[in-house]
DNA sequence: CGCAGAGTTTAGCCTTGGCTACATTAGTGT
DNA sequence: ACACTAATGTAGCCAAGGCTAAACTCTGCG
């Protein structure tokens, strides 16, 4: 073939990649997202957020945990001194609210849907960052009347 | 605090992280089953997947998608000759028909719960790589039992 | 037959998010 | 006071997945 009809695959251009782009900028958020979340999880729980205990619940080490805060410094959502704890900046503690009613939303659903806890707890939190706002208040309308 | 409590936080390390792990390892063969769909479907509709096709429809530049089809090879998913079109290997084609599959329980799944189609499009994209066999299986049996 | 243009590849850059190894700080307890 | 140790930070590596610019190949047409 090698026919040049661009005039056939023009329609769909747009078509298909609106959608991986959409995929590709929920990804690039979603380990702020997270962090956000596992931040505020930890002052609540712990009255503050280290390094070391972020690090060792998101499953990475601890210059990893480093970094991805530096990121969040960077964007606004976080705030923190050589050696001191971490903290949410307003913005971070938003997000951080946004991001587990979300997570909360996505884990219920599954579970009603039949899914064994544990799985769902696994799969949720991949998952969540993919649901947008629209979808959201889907599954909350599901719920809600089940 | 500061306290050497490692005793308190020990049991929950490998309960959160484990989560994270498993959003981390479906993130990482995302990309693999994305393109895998992707050139299974052009082959069907065009007779061959040229790079230039691939790159269009994925919404990325021609060097990506070469990049993409590289590793795709080094993986054993497809394979091609310099200047020719990409094909699928078995693998790559057993990886396309379970991806597709997958990919249209989650559409119809977010379409039934009363998600707009056009958002459904877009937000099942990036939550089917997420979604395990046992929760696919539920979906399944949810759509059914309607 | 040869060439112009479409398609492909290559080179090289950037960011992100992993890692290890090592240096530095700070808190605790003697 | 001070040493020990845990926590933190830093340096530097790697792979993946984006990009641009430029070189190369192929092919259909004149
Ligand atoms: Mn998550
Ligand atoms: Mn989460
Ligand atoms: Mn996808
Ligand atoms: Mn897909």
């Amino acid at each position: 073939m090698r026919v040049t009809d661009q005039s056939i695959s023009e329609p769909d251009l747009p078509c298909d990649a609106e959608r991986f782009n959409q995929a590709r900028a929920a990804q690039s958020v979603a380990v702020l997202e997270d962090y956000a979340e596992m931040i505020d999880d930890l002052i609540a729980e712990m009255g503050e957020a280290r390094i070391t205990d972020i690090a060792s619940r998101m499953g990475v080490t601890n210059p990893t945990a480093t970094k991805a805060v530096a990121r969040m410094k960077r964007e606004g959502l976080a705030v923190s001194r050589p050696y001191r704890g971490v903290f949410l900046t307003p913005e971070g503690v938003t997000l951080a609210a946004r991001v587990r009613a979300r997570h909360q939303v996505v884990l219920e659903l599954l579970i009603a849907l039949g899914v064994p806890a544990e799985t769902a707890r696994l799969d949720a939190e991949g998952m969540e960052h993919h649901v947008s706002d629209v979808t959201l208040k889907a599954f909350e309308a599901f719920l809600a009347a089940r």
